[in-house]
DNA sequence: ATGATTTGACCGTT
DNA sequence: AACGGTCAAATCAT
């Protein structure tokens, strides 16, 4: 079964009302910094948006440390009961040179499976970088999309299990834009560092979050993420920081789901196709936003009764 | 020489 | 069978 119930019920039901309270919190800040998008002069703006970047921060990196035990056992779960991972995935090793042959025989039959139970989110961007170092493995054309879908993994896959990968394709009526999906949360520390205070109001401005494939942008908002912080660097850094729970998924992934209403559902979110039954170990749990989608699915634990958000309290 | 990207084939899902 | 995600040999870039 692998399921795992992070919290007693008592401490979860409480874990919970905590969180709602912190993302009402959240939603207004939000709410908010769109205000002030729209409606300050250029040099206002900047200001009010730092000061409200800055709460969202604090919101954010709150949520993430009552999150963290999700995140973490899922990592850690996944890590270790290599329950979605390929019988032959990680095991494989690039430089070997073994391994760059033809493998003779049909060694692969079988052994590729579809990844699913990982937690995956789409946002819209002008920019590919986002300040991990990402490894191209495959680009795909996809029927009825004018432009090609390019499969991006953790260049960290093999020397550190990470295990994300990311889906970039350039929107349909927008070609300077580009639909991200990030399937799972990177459980690699590379390049991740703490956001800076943002001069350039442009490097998140840029960024928005949409709803769905068949959304049309015209009605996007502006959201804040943690702009690209890094180029997109190799680096060997051991030193333990903070741990694994402040990523930046973490940090798009409450500020975001929360900026608008959302709701609980069971219907698959995605691009395209997708990974939608999502049968696993827990449920499949998928919150979807107004702008912005997120899929919890597997140990991503909470409790169904208690996971019912009304809308008016947001 | 080493690492990244390209690209056709393979494979799971629907 | 079609589609889309992944693999890995070939190729390119540094």
């Amino acid at each position: 079964m692998g399921s795992v119930s992070p919290w007693p019920e008592r401490l979860s039901s409480n874990k919970t009302r905590v969180i709602q309270q912190l993302i009402h919190g959240q939603e207004c800040a939000t709410q908010l910094q769109i205000l002030f998008h729209k409606s300050f002069e250029e040099g206002a703006r900047l200001s009010a948006q730092e000061l409200v970047q800055k709460i969202l921060r604090s919101f954010n990196e709150t949520l993430s440390v009552l999150s963290c035990c999700d995140s973490a056992e899922i990592s850690q779960n996944q890590a270790t009961s290599n329950d979605d991972s390929p019988c032959c995935d990680d095991r494989r090793s690039e430089d070997s040179s073994e391994s760059r042959k033809r493998p003779a025989s049909k060694d692969r039959r079988g052994c590729y499976k579809r990844k699913r139970s990982a937690l995956t989110w789409t946002l819209v961007s002008t920019t590919m970088e986002d300040g991990h170092a990402w490894r191209k493995y495959g680009q795909k054309e996809i029927l009825n999309s004018k432009h090609p879908r390019s499969y991006f993994r953790c260049t960290r896959k093999y020397d550190q299990g990470c295990r994300a990968t990311k889906q970039v394709q350039r929107m349909e009526d927008d070609s300077q834009m580009y639909q991200t999906t990030y399937i799972g949360t990177h459980t690699c520390r590379d390049s991740f560092k703490a956001p800076q205070i943002i001069k350039d109001s442009e490097s998140w401005e840029s960024y928005m979050v949409t709803s769905g494939d068949s959304e049309t942008p015209s009605k996007q908002q502006h959201h804040h993420l943690n702009p690209p912080t890094t180029p997109t660097v190799k680096q060997e850094t051991k030193e333990e920081t903070t741990p694994s729970d402040l990523t930046d998924l973490d940090s798009i992934k409450w500020k975001d789901i929360m900026s608008g209403g959302f709701e609980y559902s069971s219907e698959p979110v995605g691009m395209g196709s997708d990974y939608g039954d999502g049968v696993c170990n827990v449920y499949s749990t998928k919150i979807t936003s107004r702008n912005f989608k997120l899929d919890f699915e597997n140990d991503f634990h909470f409790d169904e009764s208690e996971f019912v958000y009304e809308s008016s309290l947001l």
